[in-house]
DNA sequence: ATGCCGGGTCCTACCCGA
């Protein structure tokens, strides 16, 4: 079982790399986020014509989510239980999928809109940690993947790409993370390479990429059942070489 | 020290991302 995690930062600008990723590397389960466009403009059938059926949760310009799969799936949710009715920002889908659910996030980023950006990203945080808690409680296998927009640790970050109060490693963010954690899911990539750097973002901007100055924001949580089947994780960095490539590269889980 | 890049949209100057 493969399941991976991918923002793409457009999926009209990135229909092509993700058509060759799917191929190439045949996950099971695909989330997406960043699709930046209406569900009605997701590119459904591009997908169908390779196996993959999908469901997309999006809006107008920013933000939106989707699943990809290969294998039979049914949506629980398309939206984050919790979250004040009003909130129209789409940054969550949840479905089931071979006895397991899984949760493809897009984290607030809150670095913007000042203090109270900050502080949508931190509630957002506390719902997704009660929605994680309750399946938990309920013994659900689960996985939780997508841009977390947290570095967790200082290992997470290259030197000089994040100010100390930057939203992405600040202490009430990663505390937040660390909440997940201790109520029992597993960082997959960390599960399987404890330490190191293992960037899933490079900026646009001068050089990163080239300079190798990364980000690891995209991430797979896994609770305890799945984390025994855990095999192997890691980010394709090799997309990011690609032409008008994405920011962030696939995350990839292998489970068996 | 972010807006150098690259998306988006009330189509073109501005908003947003990490």
């Amino acid at each position: 079982m493969k399941i991976a995690t991918w923002n793409v930062n457009s999926i009209r600008q990135r229909e092509a790399h993700v058509r060759r990723w799917l191929e190439c590397c045949q996950p099971d389960l695909l989330v997406l986020q960043e699709i930046k466009c209406e569900a009605a403009a997701f590119p459904s059938l591009s997908f169908q014509a390779l196996g993959y059926t999908s469901e997309a949760v999006g809006q107008k310009a920013y933000n939106g989510v989707a699943v990809l799969g290969r294998i039979p799936f049914t949506v629980r949710a398309r939206a984050l239980p919790g979250l004040p009715e009003d909130d129209a920002q789409a940054r969550y889908v949840e479905v089931e999928a071979d006895g397991m659910v899984l949760a493809g996030i897009y984290l607030p980023n809150g670095n913007s809109g000042g203090e109270a950006g900050f502080a949508y990203k931190l509630a957002w945080m506390d719902r997704l940690a009660e929605r994680a808690e309750a399946l938990l409680a309920a013994d659900t296998p689960l996985v939780i993947a997508g841009d977390y927009n947290v570095c967790p640790t200082d290992e997470d970050f290259a030197p000089g790409t994040l100010a100390a109060t930057d939203a992405l490693r600040h202490p009430e963010s990663r505390a937040r993370f660390r909440r997940l954690l201790w109520s029992g899911m597993t960082d997959a990539v960390r599960a399987v390479h404890p330490h190191g750097a293992h960037w899933t973002f490079w900026d646009y901007q001068a050089g990163a990429w080239q300079r190798d100055l990364g980000l690891r924001i995209d991430h797979a949580l896994l609770s305890p059942g799945i984390a025994e089947r855990l095999v192997a994780a890691g980010a394709d960095r090799a997309e990011r070489g690609y032409p008008q490539p994405s920011d962030h590269v696939p995350v990839m889980v292998v489970l068996r």
